[in-house]
DNA sequence: TGTACATCAGTGAACGCGCGTTCACTGATGTAC
DNA sequence: TGTACATCAGTGAACGCGCGTTCACTGATGTAC
């Protein structure tokens, strides 16, 4: 061998890291291959040893992106104080104000909705692994009412991380922070209804 | 006048509301001019008549289109149960399945982070607007309590459209959106609790 | 041990294509006299 | 009333540019004999 047997495997590791950060920080159609591959310290013509297509790449990216913050969520203490945590670390100011090294979903969620199908469903498949993750924080509950509320968790997490982002008065943004995470350990500790109960019947 | 007065006015309309509907459906830097253009009855060469660049009309949208979810909202009756009926609305099969006539922050947020300072500007302008009216809905609540609620409300419904429109399973994306109903339900009636207390202390 | 050849990760110039943008022009209709 | 000109929303071909992708080549090192 030329090289090290785990040459190859290493330089389409960085690859593959390097376009997660840049996607994450860009955006993926603003990405462009030869500004990935740069990056990585190689030329464009490398690339396509790597990797069929750009859309090849872009699957590669999400499904790591996923391993990596399911991996994260798995440091956590495996309770309801791990979920408090993870809350937290999410809905800091740091982790807004660093989208490259961040959550894939809050940073691409609605750039992946309008991928090509297998990247859709590297997307899906990762987060499914997510969510039966962060259940098994939840103990006391049951599995219904768990996965019903950490369905509900990932939802205000991401999307409060982005509006977090996209408000361009800094006291606001962490504003929308404090709530987020406010709202978050309410639910924690709510007790959950069912969602075809209104909020009429449930006052009255 | 070889026009009617209005003549130009509706055309710039037009064109406007058709790169809406095409940003939300395929993605900002995915919708070209010519392709606007065609779909609004009108040659390339007419869009520089009506906007200095593309960016220009980016920024012109994305204030027509917090505008219009503004007037949606401003629809529901002025108080808790008119908050409800746009939970409801906004979590349902239907809009989840209509990027193109649906709400522009969940079709666009993650994008709108990386464009220029005008329309992120525009933008955040918006979603104040917004926030202001949906506090209005919450007249029983101390207007710290209001804002902090309604923060976490648009976190939560953005967020949970946007992982119901990823998730490839059907059936796993119907119980997101019933999650995230649920627990804006949830939120909505409990006590708003100060978000720099901890679980631990709230639950001890 | 020395030489010819095979291997293959990476190089870098080139390709066609669609993008945002420009511009000379059209043609319908209003105004001047 | 008739004719020459002005106005201006819209036309459509063309521009340079950066994109994703291709390909003939390089050069370091292993193998054959």
């Amino acid at each position: 061998m030329r090289y090290a047997s785990t040459h190859k495997e290493r330089t389409h590791q960085r690859i593959i890291e390097v376009a997660g950060r840049l996607f994450k920080e860009r955006g993926i159609d603003a990405t462009g291959v030869a500004l990935v591959m740069s990056e990585a310290k190689l030329t464009n013509g490398a690339f396509y040893a790597h990797f069929a297509s750009k859309e090849a790449l872009v699957e590669e990216v999400i499904a790591d992106q996923l391993r990596s913050q399911l991996e994260l969520f798995q440091d956590a203490p495996d309770d309801l104080s791990g979920l408090e945590v993870i809350a937290r670390e999410y809905l800091s100011p740091e982790h807004r104000d660093s989208c490259g090294s961040g959550c894939p979903s809050a940073a691409l969620l609605d750039e992946l909705i309008r991928r090509s199908e297998p990247t859709r469903q590297a997307y899906s498949d990762g987060l499914v692994r997510i969510i039966d993750t962060l259940q098994e924080h939840l103990p006391r509950r049951s599995p219904e009412e768990a996965k019903s509320l950490v369905l509900a968790l990932v939802g205000l997490l991401v999307g409060t991380l982005q509006v977090a982002r996209a408000v361009t008065d800094r006291g606001l943004s962490n504003s929308v922070l404090e709530s987020g995470l406010a709202a978050a350990l309410t639910l924690m500790k709510s007790p959950w209804p069912d969602a075809s109960e209104s909020l009429a019947q449930a006052t009255s």
